[in-house]
DNA sequence: CGGTATCCCGGCCGATACTG
DNA sequence: CAGTATCGGCCGGGATACCG
């Protein structure tokens, strides 16, 4: 009944392939491991948030940023956006049950590369010793 | 002996924290998760793979973004260059160990997403709706 | 085949100002 | 507090040409 999108490029076997230029997965998955995406995903994951709470856990974010990242993640149904029409506003932002187990992915890579970093920055040092010394 | 690195701005108990908008693993973050390094990372994690079927892979990079991205995932040690002086030359990509656990994590959570594209479908449906038709 | 060099445009993103 | 509006720089990234 339903058209799949993208099993012209790749002869996959699922409906939705990243690897394919046109599928709408790719977009999500731009959202989601963007470069505030990703901060912004994970930051939620401590439990529910207001905007300039938000900001300042993730370090360096403008409001510009956030908010835009903030819809698109709201859009794709990974966060939800719960205003309350008192004055001053107060809004909180969740994850949604989807959004939770997404983080909790992310999370994992995140945590996993912090706890590498000295390999990585070992490797670098190598890399530009052999690259930046010629 | 070694100076911890982005322990000022959370309270962290790990030495490197990408929240903190100064920390090296931020950027190992975004050289993983990037536009063309979380589908270069996952498209390897197939198998060793040539300059140019690495391409056909990861549908719609150019030379120039492909190469940019294997130098810096080359450099921070999560894929291997291994270049034979044939002619015409012969130049294999593969990924670390380290690289293998990263693309593990990475495809975790690019599998879900693709599984549950269709609720993501449905919520931007929805978003779209209430957003686009006022 | 496996790249690098160069040009150049769109849009990402930060800064600032303003609104409810 | 929680944003939107606007401007502008700069750089991500595509197109093309060229090299070993």
């Amino acid at each position: 009944m339903e058209s799949p999108v993208c099993t012209e490029a790749a002869g996959a076997d699922l409906p939705f392939d990243v690897f394919a230029r046109a599928c709408p997965s790719r977009e999500t998955l731009e959202h989601v491991t963007g470069r505030w995406g990703s901060l912004t995903v994970g930051a939620l994951r401590e439990g529910p948030c207001r905007f300039n709470e938000l900001r300042r856990r993730v370090d360096g974010v403008s409001e510009k940023m956030l908010s835009q990242t903030l819809h698109a993640l709201e859009r794709d149904g990974i966060v939800h956006r719960e205003a309350q029409p008192t004055n001053p506003p107060r809004v909180d932002y969740e994850l949604t049950t989807l959004g939770r187990e997404v983080a909790d992915r992310l999370l994992a890579l995140i945590h996993f590369l912090e706890g590498n970093m000295d390999q990585v920055m070992a490797s670098r040092g190598a890399y530009d010793a052999e690259r930046g010394g010629r």
